[in-house]
DNA sequence: GTTCCCCTGCGG
DNA sequence: CCGCAGGGGAAC
């Protein structure tokens, strides 16, 4: 579900209730691999400590605590971490939605989703991890423990460049799609923010990678940074599953211009968007617009 | 390079 | 019932 956008406004906002503050017990469900690190020795190791950074990598974040150890936390498809005191109904099951009258507000209960709750001894609000599919990720890393996820990732995609794209792009046969989404060359693309970028930059999204033009992938980036920066601005994509850490949906959604909107007319020529597929991900492209 | 898998839920 | 979903890693 989530990736830059989605990430950098979990961090934000989830900060404020994480680095200060001091962990006095952890909850956590079953072994599962999204445990890296098994449950049991996770709650031993984040218990009693204090939470000094949250950082961003890609779409990692990363907590730091007093005695040097770093969280490592991965939403995968549908994580969300929040705040106890979030209201949204992005964070219920779909029959605890029903039970719902429509403007109603629910106090969150922690659910067999829940795989991380975290207490603090301020008696204060308690952060949740919830995920559904279970494809995120939780490590625990001792000080200095090295970890490949992160020492394999590429420029933070804010900072991306065309003549960057363009220098790692020579002799690569792939889709220019699944260049922008390789990690170790672009941290934090995901899937919408990808074919958002190809679509502003008038790029189809199957063009082998070799033969984009650099003025191309000058384009390419450009549209990728003011795409991650609005998306933020907005506060993300909920298009599904993704509500911030205090409950608000985000709105870069009602700005799309080729994800999701198979069917639909391009708002720059009127052709209908088609969806295909591109390294078994679904993707959105205009065929007039994009060459 | 593709292909398949991890897992759960929703919508057609 | 089937296909699909903001991700990523391992196996052909």
């Amino acid at each position: 579900m989530p990736e830059l956008p989605e990430v950098e406004i979990t961090r934000r906002r989830i900060a404020p209730l994480l680095v200060g503050r001091r962990i006095s017990g952890v909850t956590t469900t079953r072994d599962s691999y999204l445990y890296l690190t098994p449950p049991a020795q996770l709650r031993r190791g984040l218990e009693g400590r204090l939470v000094t950074d949250l950082a961003r990598r890609g779409k990692y974040l990363v907590a730091t605590l007093d005695d040097a150890q770093r969280l490592l936390i991965h939403l995968g498809m549908t994580g969300q971490l929040f705040a106890e005191t979030a209201t949204s109904v992005r964070l219920l099951s779909a029959t605890a939605r029903q039970a719902l009258a429509p403007e109603e507000q629910v106090r969150f209960a922690p659910d067999a989703h829940t795989h991380l709750q975290v207490a603090f001894d301020d008696g204060g609000p308690r952060v949740f991890l919830r995920d559904v599919r279970k494809f995120g990720k939780l490590r625990l890393l001792g000080p200095d423990e090295p970890e490949p996820r992160l020492d394999r990732l590429g420029v933070d995609a804010l900072a991306v460049s065309g003549e960057l794209l363009f220098a790692v792009s020579r002799r690569r046969k792939l889709a220019v799609k699944n260049l922008l989404l390789d990690q170790s060359i672009l941290a934090g693309v995901g899937n919408i923010y990808a074919d958002e970028s190809l679509f502003l930059a008038g790029v189809r999204p199957t063009r082998r990678a070799l033969r984009v033009t650099r003025a191309e992938f000058a384009r390419i980036a450009e549209a990728l940074v003011a795409v991650l920066r609005r998306s933020i601005e907005t506060g993300g994509s909920s298009i599904r599953d993704f509500v911030a850490p205090d409950g608000s949906d985000g709105h870069y959604q009602d700005e799309r211009r080729a994800y999701g909107r198979t069917g639909e007319p391009c708002l720059v020529c009127g052709t209908a968007i088609v969806r295909i597929l591109v390294g078994q991900r679904g993707t959105h492209y205009c065929r007039r617009c994009q060459r």
